[in-house]
DNA sequence: TTTAATACGACCAGAAAAGTCTGATTACTG
DNA sequence: CAGTAATCAGACTTTTCTGGTCGTATTAAA
């Protein structure tokens, strides 16, 4: 419907969280999962994903837990979603550039779909975490 | 998956179909479904919305069809979106103000996920059908 | 050695999206 | 007036995705 998914909101969440904390100060799934009520097991596949893609720091064993790797002006929106969810096309055809499309040739609207793929992938890219900490988001003007 | 829906992509290409004919040159399901091979019940449910909602303008019986019957330059995406969709929201909470999160007051990230909402529609609203039409969707400047 | 954490993948249920089908209504046309 | 070609309406099915759960392995501190 059009609308980011739950893992994005965690992940949003938990990053936000681990950003507001003090460097090198670990958090864990468990921690965050029953702070915010969210399900310890999902949270916990997000938080490994987002480990896998760089965005955190895992330490295992008892006491460990995840830190934020990367300063928070330095991650974005549209990376976040890309890492959760795959690769991100605003239609099905502006991901896979009409690829699997039957219409792709003589489809009418596929150029506008793909500048508006790379214009909503500005504006996300365009939000930091930084941004989401502090309760700002960035304006996009129309031109 | 973050991403408009097939209805959507169908009543953009039938919009900028009727778009591009002359006024009053009536359109059927039948004729834009074969000439963009989309399944022909799921674009008539679509066009039937499309027409409930103002958007176009139905005429029934044999040489039946729709017409535009709005300019496309007074159409937008995020009306469509809605139209089809029912009311959207970026974020779950953002589309019900978090009545229904058990996370609501002290969510995190609650104010920031409404300001991207806004911008989203703010954008979204400015994406005429008229631009679709001429491939040329406008630029979000972001400040 | 115990324990408390992450790591990973399989699995399931429910919801939503996409598509199909049936029948009714409308109104033009021969 | 009958036939036909279109919309209208809604129920239904199929498929895909999401959200959530579970079980087990691994890691490393205490």
């Amino acid at each position: 419907m059009f609308q980011l998914t739950k893992k994005i909101e965690y992940s949003l969440i938990a990053l936000t969280y681990m950003g507001s904390k003090k460097k090198e100060d670990i958090s864990t799934a468990k921690e965050i999962a029953s702070l915010y009520q969210i399900p310890r097991e999902l949270l916990a596949k997000v938080l490994q994903q987002l480990n896998r893609d760089g965005y955190i720091r895992s330490v295992q064993g008892p006491r460990g837990g995840y830190v934020l790797s990367r300063s928070p002006d330095e991650v974005n929106l549209d990376d976040i979603i890309r890492t959760i969810e795959g690769k991100r096309g605003f239609t099905e055809c502006s991901g896979t550039g009409g690829a699997d499309c039957v219409r792709s040739v003589n489809c009418s609207i596929r150029v506008p779909m793909e500048q508006l793929d790379r214009q909503m992938a500005a504006f996300l890219s365009s939000v930091t975490l930084e941004h989401v900490m502090r309760g700002e988001i960035p304006s996009c003007n129309i031109t």
